[in-house]
DNA sequence: AGTGCTGCTGCGAATCTTCGCAGGAGGCGA
DNA sequence: TCGCCTCCTGCGAAGATTCGCAGCAGCACT
């Protein structure tokens, strides 16, 4: 894959070995459709790679430390399971989640670029509003709808 | 306690039972002064009452029945055990929690009021922005700051 | 106060996630 | 290219949270 090279470039670029595993687990998130399970995502790379054989502890640690470098964001919505997905560090979006029929939109909000001024100029403090999982009723599950 | 028979109240007003476990374990954390994992509040409630013999199960969903109910609220931090808090409906507010030093500070976000109108106008989905825990880096930790 | 329906609880097991440790490998300097 | 310093990994166990089931108890109705 093309952007392998990528993912290598900012692994490195953070301070942070890159290794056959991160490659690999990177690897297949980037190329992941939505965001993923740590389990699911192990899957892929079985799938991608039948001779990977990778432990679910990686997965999670890779998870954590890629999230830190910005590279991945991690969700954990109302299911329970944490989920995660390739976070483009040029485009921010958020998670809206039904809490009846568990359905979840993207959108882009410019009033929590607001928020995060807000906080700057108030409090000195640098938030990172990139990804929320936000609750709530969708249009049809609330009152106005079905 | 006074505040007993409004929880008791709150309980029945949504259509749920009020048992002897909801009522302890909601009054326990109704009189803590911040937040408290599955496993304080079960303390709390075995101190004032040595009597009491109540499980963490009955504690871990008395929480989530209690937070559907917008009675009290939960919170995921970084530290991977959840929190919880009560909830009074009238005053919202948000948690900034430091990534370096794990600090946490409460802020109420007259923004996020907006973002909650702008989803709904857009998108029809009534959002719930009452409790977010916000990761990013106080001023200490900050590039401006230690 | 008595009765019945059904939601709630306690227990134990299952699942998800994190942690500790010993050994292996990435990347820097020589 | 070689060696060393650490960071990373795999494994297993521990910790945190959820789930399934059988029995109990709240509450509405009488």
């Amino acid at each position: 894959m093309s952007c392998e090279p990528e993912i290598a470039q900012a692994v490195r670029d953070r301070g942070r070995r890159l290794t056959i595993q991160r490659a690999k687990i990177l690897s297949a998130l980037r190329h992941a459709s939505d965001h993923q399970s740590a389990e699911q995502i192990l899957e892929r790379v079985r799938d991608s790679d039948p001779h990977a054989d990778i432990s679910l502890s990686t997965v999670y640690r890779t998870l954590e430390t890629s999230t830190d470098l910005h590279l991945t964001s991690e969700l954990r919505g109302a299911s329970g399971i944490s989920v995660y997905e390739w976070s483009d560090p040029d485009t921010t979006h958020h998670h809206l989640e039904c809490r009846d029929c568990g359905t979840t939109v993207e959108v882009d909000l410019s009033s929590l670029q607001l928020a995060e001024a807000e906080i700057r100029e108030r409090i000195g403090f640098q938030a990172d509003i990139r990804h929320l999982a936000i609750p709530g009723l969708c249009a049809d599950c609330g009152p106005g709808g079905g």
